[in-house]
DNA sequence: TTATTAAGTGGAATCGTTTCCATACCTCGC
DNA sequence: GCGAGGTATGGAAACGATTCCACTTAATAA
C-alpha cells in the first residue's frame, strides 16, 4: 500500500496538518520541522494522492483540449503551443479526439471533462448553438482556438484578411485574371474556413475593381490530386487565368503539378499562391499565407489561464494576423 | 453550488446508497425507484464528482501518454490508434509532451501521472535504466510503443527487418551497388531507429553475398535538403550506386531531387526506396516501407487495457511487421 | 404456519487530503 | 513580571462519492 500523509506524520513525529503545510509550502513551519518532514517523505517515497487533494480543493489542475485528430501539422503545432504554456503553469493536458458529428454531440452531451478539468480549450471544432448553450449552463471556463462561440473568448485567424492578402499580392503584381481553387464548402463538421477564404478572394477583387468571373472560381475537394484536376479545368478555359490562388497549400501543389504537366513555367507563365505554409511549400518555392500556429496555441492557453486566475472577466475575440511569404511561384 | 449525491437522494426520497447503486447500475434496485432517481438526476442536472469517486475506488479512469510532440504524421497516427481504443473503453487520455532530455528526466522524477492515471503509455521515448527502475518501483502498469523497456510490454516495429526488406527488394531487382542514406545516429533523445535500419541494410547485403562498400554508406541529417546533398556525394563516386535506399522518406525525396537535378531518370537509371510511406510518397511514386502506425497505437492501448483488467501478467514484446509498397521509383 | 432466504433499501464508515480552530509557547513592550 | 500578539503545531471537520453491514419486507420451502 502506498504511504499516506498519516504515515508520514507518524514517522516524522508531527501532525498531519504540519505535513500538509510542508507540502503546500506554507511559511509557518520551522525550518527544522520542514527538513524532518521532507526527509521522511523522501524516505517513504510518499506522493500526495491527487484525488483526495482534488476533492477538498475542488480544483483538478488539468485542462481539457477537444480537437479533431486531423493528421496535419497545423493541429500539432497549435497543440504544441498550448502544451508549452499549460505545462509550464503546472496544469496537465487531457485531450479528447472528436472527428465526427456524432462524437461531437456525444461529447457535449456527457461532458466527460466536468469535474476532471478546470478549463476547456476547443480547437477548430465549430459548435452548434445548443452545444454552446450547454457549455454556458455548466459554467466551465472555456476558450476557442481557430473557431469561436458566442460568449466565450477565442483566438482566431482572420481567414478573410488572409486570402485577401494573397489576392491583393497578385493584383499588385499586375494580374487581373486570377483563378481561385476553392476548398469544400460543406464538410461534415461544418468548418467555415473555406467560406471565409472565398469571401476574402471576392473582397480583394471588388476593392481593386477587378471583375469577378464566376468561371474562375473552381470548387474542388481537398488534396493535391483534386487541386491538379481543378487546375486543368481553369487552364482549358478560352481565356485562362494568369494567376491561381488555392485555398490550401495541398491544393496549390496540385496546381503546380498541372501547370508543369502542361509545360508552362511557374511564376513566369502563371503565378501561384497557396495557403498554410506547409513545410513542403518552402522546398517547392510556393508563395503562401503563413498562420502562426504555435502562437495561436500559446495565446489560447494563456487566455484560459488568465480566466482561471480570474484576471479577466469578459470574453475577448483575439484575431491573429497572418503573413504573406513570397517565393518563386509569384 | 453543483448538486451532490445527497441532494439527489433527499429530493428523490431515497438514501444516498440507492442513488449510488443507480449510478453504477447495480441490479438490486426496483425499476420504479431507479426511474425516480434518474428523473431527479436529470432534473437537478447532477453529475457525479469524479474526484470523490476516484478517491474511494482508487481508480482514475485515465491513461497517460508520454511522447515527443514531433510534427510528423507518424505520431498522430499512433495517437489516433491509441485514442480509438482508449476512448471506447471509457478511459480518458492525458498527454505529456517530452521533447528534451531535461524534460524527460524531470518527468520521470516527479511522475506527475501518479494517482491521476491508471496506466501509462510511453511513445517512442527511449528510457534510461534508472528511469525504468523508477517506473518499476512505483509499480504502474505501463506499455511502450515504438520503443521498449526491460520488464514492460512493448509494441515495436522491426526496423532491422524493415530496412532489410527494402534492400532485399533492390537486390532481387538485380542491384548490387546499393547506396544507403543514413539518418543521424546520435540524436539528443537517443532514438535507436537509425542504428537498427543501418543494421538491416548490412544484414541484407551479407545474406545475399553482396559486398559492403563503406563509401556507399552515407551519413546524413534528417530532412529533404540533407538527403539531396548526401545523394550528390554518392553520385559523384567513381562507381556510383545503381540504387539508393534512404532511411526516411523525407531524405528519399531529397534523393529524388538530386537525381533529377543530374538529369537522370528515377526508376530506370537509378532505383530509390524510402522508409515511412508518408502521404507524399504516394504522389511522388516512391517505393517505401510502410509501418502500420494506427495499428501500433491500437495494439499498445489494447495491451495496456488487458493489463489493467489483470488479464495478462507477464510482459510481452510485440513486434509489428512492416510491408513494402512498391511504386515507380524501383 | 413458520423458518429460511433473497431482494431492496438506508445509515455509517471510509478513502486521503485541506483547512478551520484551539492550544501551547515565545517574544516583546510596558 | 505580565498581558498582548504572533508563531508553530495538532486535532477534527469537511469534501462527495462507494461500500459494508444491518434492517425490513416479500417470497419460497418445509
Amino acid at each position: 500500500m502506498a504511504p499516506t500523509i498519516k504515515d508520514v506524520a507518524r514517522r516524522a513525529g508531527v501532525g498531519i496538518a504540519t505535513v500538509s503545510r510542508v507540502l503546500n509550502d506554507s511559511p509557518n513551519v520551522l525550518p527544522a520541522t520542514r527538513a524532518r518532514v521532507l526527509d521522511t517523505i523522501d524516505e517513504l517515497g510518499y506522493r500526495p494522492n491527487q484525488a483526495a487533494r482534488q476533492l477538498v480543493t475542488a480544483r483538478s489542475h488539468a485542462i481539457a483540449v477537444v480537437l479533431p485528430f486531423i493528421t496535419r501539422p497545423f493541429f500539432i503545432e497549435i497543440l504544441r503551443g498550448i502544451e508549452a504554456v499549460i505545462a509550464q503553469s503546472g496544469y496537465q493536458l487531457i485531450i479528447f479526439n472528436v472527428e465526427t458529428v456524432e462524437r461531437r454531440a456525444h461529447y457535449f452531451n456527457t461532458m466527460p471533462f466536468l469535474g476532471r478539468t478546470d478549463g476547456l480549450i476547443v480547437l477548430s471544432l465549430p459548435l452548434g448553438p445548443n452545444e454552446i448553450a450547454r457549455l454556458h449552463a455548466v459554467d466551465v471556463p472555456a476558450v476557442f482556438i481557430d473557431t469561436s462561440a458566442a460568449g466565450f473568448p477565442s483566438v482566431v485567424i482572420d481567414n478573410v484578411a488572409g486570402s485577401r492578402l494573397a489576392v491583393e499580392h497578385l493584383i499588385e503584381r499586375g494580374h487581373t485574371r486570377i483563378g481561385y481553387i476553392c476548398g469544400p464548402l460543406t464538410p461534415s463538421l461544418g468548418f467555415s474556413v473555406n467560406r471565409e477564404r472565398q469571401r476574402g478572394y471576392e473582397l480583394a477583387l471588388h476593392a481593386h475593381h477587378v471583375a469577378l468571373r464566376t468561371e474562375y472560381i473552381c470548387p474542388s475537394a481537398d488534396g493535391r490530386e483534386a487541386g491538379k484536376q481543378a487546375t486543368f479545368g481553369l487552364l482549358d478555359l478560352p481565356k485562362p487565368p494568369t494567376a491561381i490562388f488555392a485555398a490550401s497549400d495541398e491544393q496549390a501543389f496540385g496546381v503546380i503539378d498541372a501547370i508543369q504537366a502542361r509545360g508552362l513555367q511557374i511564376g513566369t507563365d502563371i503565378a501561384v499562391v497557396g495557403y498554410d505554409d506547409l513545410e513542403l511549400a518552402h522546398y517547392v518555392g510556393l508563395t503562401t499565407i503563413r498562420q502562426p500556429m504555435e502562437q495561436m496555441g500559446r495565446e489560447g492557453a494563456q487566455t484560459l489561464l488568465s480566466y482561471l486566475n480570474a484576471e479577466r472577466t469578459e470574453p475577448v475575440a483575439h484575431t491573429i494576423p497572418v503573413t504573406l511569404i513570397q517565393r518563386r511561384s509569384s
